[in-house]
DNA sequence: GGTTTGACCCTAA
DNA sequence: ATTAGGGCCAAAC
């Protein structure tokens, strides 16, 4: 159904451990593209057309920054802030916006 | 089929 | 610290 790199991006995404996040340029790296982080923001946003989320923990995908980057879809960043905190993981509302600290957080991949 | 947009990231000034 | 530009590939128009 979805290529390659959807695919691949989802079954990386699936590896993200329970309590972790990982960033979308992580991602994109860890599936050859170390340049195509929106690629995996436009997998995930395929998931909103699939539906709920299709079994794939979208919630641990955050920015660079450690921020929440959605901002009006079928999942909102309420919803991913909820579901973060949800797996132990705090996160910092400021400025209308969730960010998370990725230095506790971060997914650190074993291929390093 | 060209142009614009997109849950982004990196480099340079 | 902030601003500007390039890059990547796919969907939407």
């Amino acid at each position: 159904m979805f290529s390659n790199f959807y695919d691949q991006i989802y079954n990386k995404i699936k590896e993200i451990p329970y309590g972790r996040v990982a960033t979308y340029g992580q991602i994109a790296a860890l599936c050859g593209n170390a340049r195509g982080a929106r690629m995996v923001g436009w997998a995930l946003n395929a998931l909103n057309n699939v539906g709920p989320s299709a079994q794939i923990p979208w919630q641990r995908v955050i920015n660079r920054e450690g921020r929440i980057s959605i901002v009006n879809k079928n999942a909102t960043k309420d919803l991913q802030a909820d579901l973060l905190r949800s797996e132990g993981i705090t996160v910092e509302l400021r400025d209308g916006n969730y960010w998370i600290d990725l230095t506790k957080y971060l997914w650190r991949p074993p291929a390093g």
